[in-house]
DNA sequence: TAGTGGTCTAGACCACCTC
DNA sequence: AGGTGGTCTAGACCACTAC
């Protein structure tokens, strides 16, 4: 057997009845009376962790974690109705908009030419105070002079609506990798934890590309949703 | 810092030149040159493995995984186009069709009375004879009699034609779970590697729900693709 | 300061594949 | 048989949090 699928399971059973934020036991307690090693009991822990199923505290414990959260992607609007519904607190932070030289990857899907001036807004959503998702909107700077004046945060979309630009979604790429250090930042995840890195590419009625915008999510916690 | 990130930067920088498939070191080796314990080292070469950039092989040694393969979800015919432009061979092997009575999600995804019979239809998605990915698809039995002798592979929605329906999706769900041993089994996949789940609720023209279809795919080959 | 999770060492043995 | 990656033990120390 890959795996101790026994001692995962025991330790599930542990969880089930406990309560969102109830605390497990410490570490070396529970793999005392487990009758196995420590190492062992944080490889299952690892598995629960990436489950979703318990959360983390360094200096404090292991909880239980809370039911995923539903995350509706490219609409901010349902995104923050839908977690409103759901008494999560939805909010975003706005870490910064700047002009700088596109990256190559930024330049082939906006179909500009390498080093084109671009916008970049940079975003942390969260439920809460618990971060949920970063996401980086580019878009090309020159049809859309001082957008760094005219975005307050909230919705790109809505925003463009003033250059009288409405975009919709035009191809989603997705993709799970580890969490790198940036993310263990910017998410206050552990690393190694999966992330969801969903890339989408929006434009205009004729399909001319606006937007590409790179959202990196933490997998743990969200359920992404799509509809049509 | 949370992870050796010099080490894993280091190696990656040694398989960067490599092409797909060419040897890497074996992890004694590589570990006494760089200076590191197995462990730590081995600790590294799991985040390359969840990166897709290297592939182990137990018993033989690790290699240079291929670039990430190009997966077009909710539709078979694209699936199939799109992998042999690229010389990928794609392939899909049906693994059964059963009727069986519905799972209590199956069940109120359909809006079915709980346990009411079901067709379950499990295929493997291959390229080359490399698994990348299962589906099982779920439909009431009860409007599609005799589907296990009309069914003989490939396109569920095409055989569905023949029954004057047409479906479109719905709703779809994406979240990315660490393989089980199911997992490690049918797509021969290393367990903790995360697996992308992908849920689908297609339905006609109506919206009526008509196919609960789950998707687990190895998530380190593969790049979700979602056209519109 | 005490207790928690996070990292790391050193070493052993096992399962698997190739020859 | 020999080499590979996979698992496991036993133990140490560190970083962080709460009190």
């Amino acid at each position: 057997m890959p795996e101790d699928v026994e001692l995962v399971e025991a330790m599930r059973r542990e969880l089930t009845p406990l309560a969102p934020g109830e605390r497990l036991p410490a570490e070396a307690e529970w793999a005392e009376r487990l009758g196995v090693t420590r190492h062992r009991l944080r490889q299952a822990v690892d598995r629960l962790a990436a489950e979703g199923l318990v959360e983390r505290r360094r200096g404090v414990g292991t909880v239980v974690a809370p039911p995923p959260i539903p995350y509706r992607i490219g609409d901010h609007t349902r995104f923050t109705l839908n977690l409103r519904d759901l008494g999560l607190a939805p909010a975003s932070r706005l870490l910064g908009v700047q002009r700088t030289a596109a990256d190559a990857d930024t330049a082939r899907r906006l179909r500009l030419a390498a080093g084109a001036p671009v916008w970049r807004i940079a975003t942390l959503r969260l439920t809460g105070s618990t971060p949920i998702s970063t996401i980086v909107h580019h878009l090309p700077a020159e049809p859309l002079p001082d957008l760094d004046q005219r975005f307050e945060g909230g919705s790109v979309h809505d925003c463009l609506h003033g250059y009288g630009l409405r975009l919709r979604r035009l191809s989603t790429w997705i993709s799970a990798v580890p969490a790198g250090p940036d993310d263990a930042r910017s998410l206050r995840l552990a690393p190694r934890l999966p992330v969801l890195r969903i890339r989408t590419l929006s434009g205009d009625a004729q399909g001319r590309p606006w937007e590409w915008a790179v959202t990196r999510a933490r997998a743990d916690r969200l359920d992404l949703h799509l509809e049509s």
